[in-house]
RNA sequence: GGCCGGGUAGCAAAGUGGUAAUGCUCGGGACUGCAAAUCCCGCAUACGCCGGUUCGAUUCCGGCCCCGGCCUCCA
């Protein structure tokens, strides 16, 4: 079947036409390096992650740009508040950025582009701009003229009037229009900036995303992503800079934006102060139990946010892979996606049903009573889990997992009291067996008796 | 107010014009020294409300209610 994806432009679910079927291009807004990435920043990465992977499986060449915004007034927010340099906190953040989202099993993105490094190429969009008719300077500011794009509020469903008629912010003297955008603004001189045309200064916030997409993807490319929340004002004027400064031409063939993560039905964000970081997660549960949370819900739907979901996100990675230890002895058999869970993917990312799948082939798995069978279900177990970046692990490690700060036990001692429990069962001395299987426990090691012998596993 | 998403069993969450997946929870059984894991069986009379179209709607159309988001930095 072909990959149907939601475009947030005609707000319909439409086939996918690449522009060039040779090589899919896709944007997805990345982010801005001033503090840890919370639960919230995650779902994007981790939905189109998946997006990245179906995409990879569908076309021979697929290239996957995701920037980072590291010139940004909460940086220097930061930066002020702290005494930290600027510099230092966009590394380091990036760093922590990098490093949670590879927790998650995210693969990294083929070019991550950073706007500090690409202001000539800014410079001479506004440049273009200008010469367009489409900007215009005043007070040491460049601003776009949203007068002069006709279909301006194409992707958020807004008129220009009713954006000024619902404007909460006072409107700046220096705009000939109220729903004019900044695209370069001056910095006083303890501000970080650049030589420009205009003085001294550094861009506005939408203007990176277009000149860094025009220089890694091309003027019209296929797919741009990101949260909701971005649609407004962000993409759209993203759009407007783009098709101004490109003659016209589209720029994005579809829009997908990912619905929010709430806690308690609230949206979480650094403003609001309810967030988790995903740093604080990873010490409470493994980044692929964060992971299949974030799969669990369909992308456009909104997620609540629970300890408990993230609970019942452990115990289903912990069901898979009892299923995948108790079949290491099994030779997969067949490399093929199973059809269900690429169906579901094709079928505008339905993540939780092709999750549901999985649970069937783990039951199959489990069930199967011949060989060829069990080879069969153990593949497409396996390969039905990697469209969807899950089992990257192996069910050793899985199953030796432990969060920060837990009472812990060393292998080594954990074999001996093992061994000592195999010799209580043997003298049929229950008393003490279970005697140290409760010990065990306590310091969660949980033990299983099988026909092979005892195996163990540590519990969150 | 405008725009967008959502409202399905105890919880989570898919889906469909002909009485609805999957996981967890719960009950029974098998297995086990007992457990755990696994398997088998079962469970609940689950589709926000009101109209309309239809032989038939949870699914289509209209209206309404509720929750959340955007309209200001934000994934």
């Amino acid at each position: 079947m072909p990959l149907l994806l939601h475009n947030s432009l005609t707000r319909r679910k439409e086939r996918f036409e690449p522009i060039d079927p040779a090589h899919v291009r896709m944007y997805v807004c990345g982010p801005t390096v001033y503090d840890y990435a919370h639960i919230g920043n995650a779902r994007p990465v981790a939905v189109f992650d998946v997006l990245y992977r179906l995409l990879k499986r569908l076309y021979p060449k697929v290239t996957y740009v995701r920037n980072i915004t590291d010139v940004d007034d909460k940086i220097m927010a930061a930066a002020k508040e702290s005494g930290e340099e600027i510099d230092s906190i966009t590394v380091r953040t990036a760093r922590a950025y990098h490093e949670d989202m590879a927790a998650l099993g995210a693969l990294p993105p083929d070019i991550e582009p950073r706007a500090t490094q690409h202001i000539p190429q800014m410079i001479g969009m506004i440049g273009t701009l200008i010469a367009g008719g489409h900007a215009y300077v005043a007070e040491g500011h460049v601003l776009f003229a949203v007068a002069t794009k006709s279909d301006y509020g194409k992707l958020s469903g807004r008129s220009r009037d009713e954006l000024i008629a619902g404007a909460r912010v006072e409107v700046a003297p220096y705009k000939k229009d109220p729903a004019d955008f900044v695209l370069w603004k001056p910095s006083a001189p303890d501000q970080p900036g650049w030589d420009s045309p205009w003085g001294r200064g550094r861009p506005g916030w939408h203007l990176e995303c277009s000149a860094m997409s025009a220089e890694y993807l091309g003027e019209s490319f296929d797919i741009h992503g990101g949260g909701h929340d971005l649609i407004f004002p962000h993409h759209e004027n993203e759009i407007a800079q783009s098709e101004c400064a490109h003659g016209g031409k589209r720029f994005v063939g579809t829009w997908v934006h990912n619905g929010f993560l709430v806690v308690n039905g609230e949206k979480m964000s650094k403003s609001l102060g309810n967030f988790f970081t995903v740093r604080d997660l990873l010490a409470r549960a493994p980044g692929e139990a964060i992971r299949l949370l974030l799969l669990k819900t369909h992308y456009r739907a909104p997620l609540d946010f629970s300890d408990e979901g993230l609970r019942q996100a452990k115990g289903e990675l912990d069901r898979f892979y009892t299923a995948l230890r108790a079949s290491a002895d099994i030779e997969p058999e067949g490399g093929e996606t199973p059809t269900g869970v690429m169906d579901a993917l094709e079928d505008d990312l339905n993540t939780p049903l092709a999750i549901a799948y999985l649970h069937e082939m783990a039951g199959d798995l489990n069930s199967a009573t011949d060989a060829a069978m069990k080879r069969r279900s153990k593949a497409n177990l396996l390969y039905g889990a990697r469209l969807l970046g899950l089992f990257a692990t192996t069910p050793g490690e899985w199953f030796r997992w432990q969060p920060a700060g837990a009472a812990t036990v060393g292998e080594t001692e954990i074999e001996s009291r093992i061994a000592a429990r195999v010799a209580a069962r043997k003298a049929k001395d229950f008393k003490e067996a279970d005697r140290i299987r409760d010990e065990l426990k306590a310091m969660g090691v949980m033990l299983e008796d099988g026909p092979k012998g005892t195996i163990w596993k540590r519990v969150g």
